[in-house]
DNA sequence: ATCAAATATGCAACTAAGTTGCAAATGTTA
DNA sequence: TAACATTTGCAACTTAGTTGCATATTTGAT
C-alpha cells in the first residue's frame, strides 16, 4: 500500500510535469492521510520533518496550480487544503462543519444537484456547498 | 425612504435589545445600501465619519449576535458581512464570486434545494452555497 | 433634569495567516 | 559531471482580527 503511494504520487508529480522532491512527497502523503481538509498548521505539525512555513505554502501553491489540491473553503482565518481527487471539476463534495466542536468533513457521498449553468446573465461554472449543524459524535 | 430607513433600523435595535447608538446606525445604513457582503475594510472606506476598526469589527459582532447580521463566506482572508434579511435561518440564499473580476454578487432569487437534515449521523442545520463563474458584466 | 448602571467606544498593543525577496540547496537533463 | 531550472529556508513584512483598559454614551429609574 505504501509502495503504491510512493508510486501514486510519484507518477501524479510527472503528469503534473512538477520536481519530484522530499517535501513535495512528505505534504502529499499529509494530505492524502489527513482525508479532509486541513490547514498549513495542521499539515506542519502532522509532520515529522520540520517544514518552513514558506515552503508549505509554496508546495501547496504548485500542487493547486497543478490541480492536485485545491483550497476546500476558509475556517477562522486559514485555508483547509485537501486532495482534489473526489471533486469534479464543476462540483466539490459537500463540506460540513460541526458548530459544537469545530470538526470539518467531507460528505463525499452526499449528492447535491448543479445550480443551473446559467442564471439571469451569470456564468455558473463551480458550486461548493458548506453546512453546518452537529457531527455524529456531537449529535448524542 | 430615509425616514423609513431609520424607523425600520430603529425598531430592528429596539426588538434586538441594542443600544441605539449612532455608530450602530450608520453601519446598518451602509449594510443595507451595500446589498452584497461587504467587508471591515470597505465598511470603513464608504463611511464618511471615521470609525476605529475594533469598533466595526465590535458592532458587527453585537449585530450577528443578534441576527441581524451574518458572515457570507470569507473571501480573501477577510470576512464580507451583510444583512441577514433575505436569508433563512437553514439557508442562506446562494452567493456568486466571479472569476474574472473577483465581484461578489447575491443571487436571492436562485433557489437550491436543502440537503436532508440527517445524513449517516451528521445533524445537518445549515446550508451553504458558493457559486463561481462569470458575472453578466464579465460573460459578454 | 439627574444619577447610576449597563453598554459602547477609541487607542495601543498584540496574535497569527499569508506574502515577498533573496541567497543557498536540490532536482533534471544532457 | 556540468548547466540550468526549480525549490527551499530565512528574515522581514503586511494585514485581519483580538484583547485590555480607560473614557464616553445610552438607558431607565427617580
Ligand atoms: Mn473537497
Ligand atoms: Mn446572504
Ligand atoms: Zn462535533
Ligand atoms: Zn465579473
Amino acid at each position: 500500500m505504501n509502495e503504491n503511494l510512493d508510486t501514486h504520487i510519484y507518477k501524479m508529480l510527472t503528469e503534473a510535469g512538477l520536481y519530484h522532491t522530499e517535501n513535495r512527497v512528505l505534504i502529499l502523503k499529509i494530505l492524502f492521510n489527513a482525508r479532509k481538509p486541513i490547514s498549513q498548521e495542521a499539515i506542519s505539525s502532522k509532520s515529522v520533518k520540520h517544514f518552513d512555513k514558506v515552503t508549505i505554502y509554496r508546495t501547496l501553491e504548485s500542487l493547486i496550480k497543478a490541480g492536485i489540491v485545491h483550497k476546500a473553503f476558509i475556517n477562522k482565518r486559514a485555508s483547509h487544503y485537501e486532495l482534489a481527487h473526489r471533486c469534479t471539476t464543476k462540483q466539490c463534495h459537500p463540506h460540513f462543519t460541526c458548530t459544537k466542536c469545530g470538526s470539518t468533513h467531507c460528505l463525499v457521498d452526499l449528492s447535491m444537484p448543479m445550480a443551473a449553468a446559467n442564471h439571469k446573465g451569470f456564468t455558473i461554472t463551480h458550486q461548493q456547498v458548506h453546512l453546518e449543524g452537529l457531527c455524529p459524535a456531537c449529535s448524542q
